[in-house]
DNA sequence: AAAAAAATGCACTTCTGTTGCATGGCAACT
DNA sequence: AGTTGCCATGCAACAGAAGTGCATTTTTTT
């Protein structure tokens, strides 16, 4: 408990009792969250601060936006060697047909694509959509 | 314009007036379109109809939407042999930080992933963001 | 303790996508 | 031609998510 505190105060970020809160409940989930499912999971909490806590994580480099195609953006919490600030982490992400979870695949990279004449690449984003571990055991 | 009534029956299309004006717009658009962007263009047209006419569209192999992360869903007519109806076509979609204008770069498919074990990809999407043609030059 | 800064909560707005239902137009059938 | 039925269209309303303004509370600083 105490390391998170420390670990948000490196990061800059002041650790309120809220931001503990979905701090670690980032950190339990091994998927991605939209804005909805951390607002069910602390029922009393206001959307609004649960939405500027993670926009507060998001700019200071603690999560990452995923957007998988769903249409709601989810988050998930940045590695540790993360370049989501930088030109962003170029990991692809998952996203299983049968459970509808959002897996960051970290180490998994996106590939050098070469692209037409006149085209400069700075940011990609790849989503597969499949069946994950989970479900196709 | 009676090629176009052509090739809509062909899809199984009722060529009407509304659908050959929004098939024409896509047509000579060469960068992916936003139900928004069509209903500027035809500023009578009820936003409803042309919603169904792009469903109806897609439903049919006309054309394909065009998740490039904006939030909106774009749509760009299929190419010729596009395989959007069976486990879709796999070129990629280039978004452009300028002039914000979503383009299919139909020759470039989405090279092979390998992913972890027990992962089996069904559909892909790969957008890459930077600079077009237009912009760069 | 007082002042300043930051975080939180509430209300409301905007934007996109979507559906229900009534109406209109075209086409096949009698 | 008249009737019937199907499909397209238009209007209205709804749903979900994202985002903003402002008042209030909490925390930090002086
Ligand atoms: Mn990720
Ligand atoms: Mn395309
Ligand atoms: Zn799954
Ligand atoms: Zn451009």
């Amino acid at each position: 408990m105490d390391t998170i505190v420390i670990f948000l105060e490196s990061k800059k970020v002041r650790p309120t009792a809220m931001r503990l809160l979905v701090y670690k409940y980032m950190a339990q989930s091994n998927v991605a969250r939209t804005l909805g499912d951390i607002e069910n999971a602390f029922a009393k909490a206001d959307r609004t601060t649960l939405y500027r806590t993670l926009k507060t994580f998001e700019e200071k480099g603690i999560v990452h936006q995923v957007d998988d195609g769903t249409g709601t953006i989810k988050y998930a919490l940045c590695e540790a060697g993360c370049n989501c600030d930088i030109g962003r982490d170029l990991h692809l992400h998952f996203h299983c047909n049968n459970c509808r979870e959002t897996t960051c695949l970290t180490e998994h990279k996106i590939p050098q694509i070469n692209l037409p004449d006149g085209y400069i690449a700075e940011d990609m984003n790849l989503v597969i959509k499949g069946i994950c571990e989970h479900c196709s055991g």
